[in-house]
DNA sequence: GACTAAATCAAACGCTTGATTGAATATCCT
DNA sequence: AGGATATTCAATCAAGCGTTTGATTTAGTC
């Protein structure tokens, strides 16, 4: 009798003393993340949690409503500090050019280590990338509006850039975030140097004022590429 | 008697009377870049292809195999002419300023129309996404060389640009292009404008200046974000 | 301590998956 | 034409899938 608890054996260390519900979000989330939504079964999940195998369907219902809520869990905090940060660009101008200042606060609540860190973020590129209906659907119901007003931050901050060209190179700023949350390492295999996309630091220090360049160059004039030997005419 | 063959009822039309193992390529294709290869079944494919659902194994063996092949298919062409096109810009250093005629040497073999289109430039972003062991290697096998040879070439165009510049803008230039191909759409959601990154001319003539000029801008000096304040001291 | 609700469990459900088989058919070669 | 080869076919395999079930244990309340 007063037999000590067995003490969790065999459950990842970092999940003990979680509830059952907590250490299946953690377990779906990272395996989602490494493998994609289709490359991970629920039996996987709940094993690698430590629960028995019916644990995830009693608690979520369904695989589907799983991602829904391993992604809200993040999601919905990032983007509110998003908003945050945005909110301070347009109270305190503070020392750093407006510009970086409106871009870092876009990418640093996805990158930096709050808001489920680089597992959330590669995971939050691989549904960009399934892109089935379920994913298009929860990153509109969370970042939509988000992204819709650092838009017109930019917009505001950049009175004199074409809205053609504003699109376009947010379009650019999204890639080049999307891919470095993804990819950290495809640079790395073809370069083998200290460029290290997967360091959220170092990535944003270098992001951020390049893109901040990106955005302040002079507009790019249309070229008439199909018929381009009949403009010289006129 | 002399009836007329059956005239391929049910198949997709613009596959008929190819060959067995062409159209299981060419569903696989599709159907891969529609849904992630995780998420089509052999049967999908085969029944899309109007054969018996054994014809996928029998023709290439294994469901691996099967996205060798139609990775295979087009990558190995679209990296050659990515090497001609840079041995172009070597050779004769045309009217379109050098970082230009790089750039588009590299983007344009894999948007516009030839080595399979839309289609199969979806698949390679989701491949990319998904990041598995096989599609790594895959990427490792048909491309790492010729991304190699475009990292060179920019390195000689812009001598003064340090290494870590040089890498970094490649990745965002890598960044650019998978998003462009990953993700036709977003960018309207957000905007509800002309921008848009699914016609591979209109983005072919925004991404090459304007990452032309990303290149051309100035080195991005090292902020030694942690320890700000103490740097001001000296 | 008895009743209740929440949580966990082993077992099974029906179905789909990738892959294999051996017989039937189509195609090619001389 | 005839024999070898390549391809197609229906049927089947074991394994894994998401999900459901009903009993069992745990935790909370009066």
């Amino acid at each position: 009798m007063t037999a000590l608890p067995v003490e969790d054996a065999g459950v990842a260390p970092e999940t003990r003393g979680e509830t059952t519900r907590q250490r299946i979000l953690d377990a779906a989330e990272r395996l989602f993340s490494e493998h994609g939504i289709n490359g991970v079964s629920l039996r996987t999940i709940t094993a690698a949690a430590g629960a028995n195998s019916a644990a995830a369907n009693y608690h979520f219902g369904t695989k589907k409503n799983l991602l829904s809520a391993v992604f809200e869990r993040h999601a919905t905090g990032m983007a509110a500090e998003r908003e945050t940060l945005l909110a301070e660009c347009r109270t305190a101008p503070g020392r750093p050019p407006l510009l970086e200042q409106i871009i870092s606060a876009f990418l640093e609540p996805g990158m930096r280590g709050r808001h489920g860190g680089a597992t959330f973020a590669r995971l939050r590129a691989r549904m960009l990338a399934e892109s089935s209906e379920q994913t298009r659907e929860l990153y509109a119901i969370h970042f939509n509006d988000s992204s819709g007003h650092f838009l017109e931050a930019l917009g505001n901050a950049l009175p004199d850039l074409p809205a053609h060209d504003l699109h376009w190179r947010f379009h650019m700023l999204l890639g080049a975030m999307v891919y470095t949350l993804a990819n950290p390492g495809r640079i790395q295999i073809l370069t083998e140097d200290a460029c290290d996309p997967s360091d959220p630091d170092q990535a944003l220090d270098y992001l951020v004022p390049m893109l901040a360049q990106m955005f302040c160059s002079p507009p790019i004039a249309p070229t008439a590429h199909p018929m381009e030997f009949l403009r010289t005419v006129n």
